[in-house]
DNA sequence: ACACATTGGTTATGCACATAACTATTATGC
DNA sequence: GCATAATAGTTATGTGCATAACCAATGTGT
């Protein structure tokens, strides 16, 4: 690949990453929360209490932006830590009332962040655009074993003859 | 939209900007770089030499970040901001031949990193994807003046005007 | 039982980003 | 001319993110 062209790539993740962080911190502000907030209320939304590690792999942040995360939005009084009893080391993160209605919110937020992201391009375009960026990202994570894997149990990916 | 196909689309663009961004990084730390310099020399090596107010435009993001980034690469000694003779407010930045040196440097990972990144993508989507990315881009910019333009060229791919 | 690696979490520090408040210069009103 | 607005840049501060170093608890070998 040329460098025209890969320069067009990277510079439009890099872009699209700056005006989407930018635009959910706006609509984020009013509820009182910051960028990445929201995807801890989301995730205990989606999956109930869970472990700061388990936090850490879920978000895709390393543990010491779960500890300083957590420690803002329990003090904001949105989720509440409990040691947890099996493990003493652990502690039980989850979500108060006021952090599960603050996620509904949160909810109708994404939603509308979602429509306004992809105002303008086809239904079929839209449809495939998930799949298209998390192959983008397992093709770069380093934190996941391998990116082959990712791409063989990977559901939303529709083209299964790359064997490299 | 409902929210599970919000959800998804919001959380994928959060991740491929963390993923792609620790990536660059990684490719980035041997060469003395933190993400986002690559972009500034990147830009002084497309353009040449520019003041700090353009430098923001063009990378979009804010002049104090431009300012601390700008303070960094000077001791690193590849940029160079001498006073612009008609305004005295401005100071206009340059690279080095280091800067140079570097920037070429740059490229290279770039090229390797896009190539990486759209691994296992069919070449059909690889070519409509900044047009894609873009589109995502425009359509929650703040700091430009409408989505409108977005909307017009919904289905183009190329965008040979610059949009300034 | 005990040394040792592993794991969960925190603290310290550094960077890119942001906004707000400020100075210094330039442009524009009258 | 002179007051005022607009512009270029900096400083202060706060956030999410990272890595490195560290502590405490848990596992695992022999």
């Amino acid at each position: 690949m040329d460098f025209e062209h890969a320069d067009a790539l990277n510079q439009a993740i890099r872009l699209l990453s700056l005006r989407h962080r930018a635009r959910a911190a706006s609509l984020l502000a009013p509820l009182g929360l910051h960028t990445g907030q929201e995807a801890l209320l989301l995730q205990l939304d989606r999956t109930g209490p869970m472990i700061q590690a388990q936090l850490s792999e879920a978000l895709g942040c390393e543990p010491p932006s779960v500890t300083l995360m957590t420690r803002k939005l329990e003090a904001g009084g949105h989720i509440r830590r409990t040691p947890a009893p099996s493990d003493k080391r652990a502690s039980i993160v989850e979500l108060t009332d006021s952090g599960k209605a603050l996620a509904d919110q949160v909810k109708q937020l994404w939603c509308a962040l979602a429509e306004e992201t992809v105002g303008g391009l086809p239904a079929e375009t839209v449809a495939e655009l998930p799949g298209i960026l998390k192959t983008l990202t397992d093709n770069v994570d380093t934190r996941r074993p391998t990116t082959q894997a990712a791409l063989a149990r990977s559901s939303a990916v529709r083209s299964p003859s790359k064997a490299s």
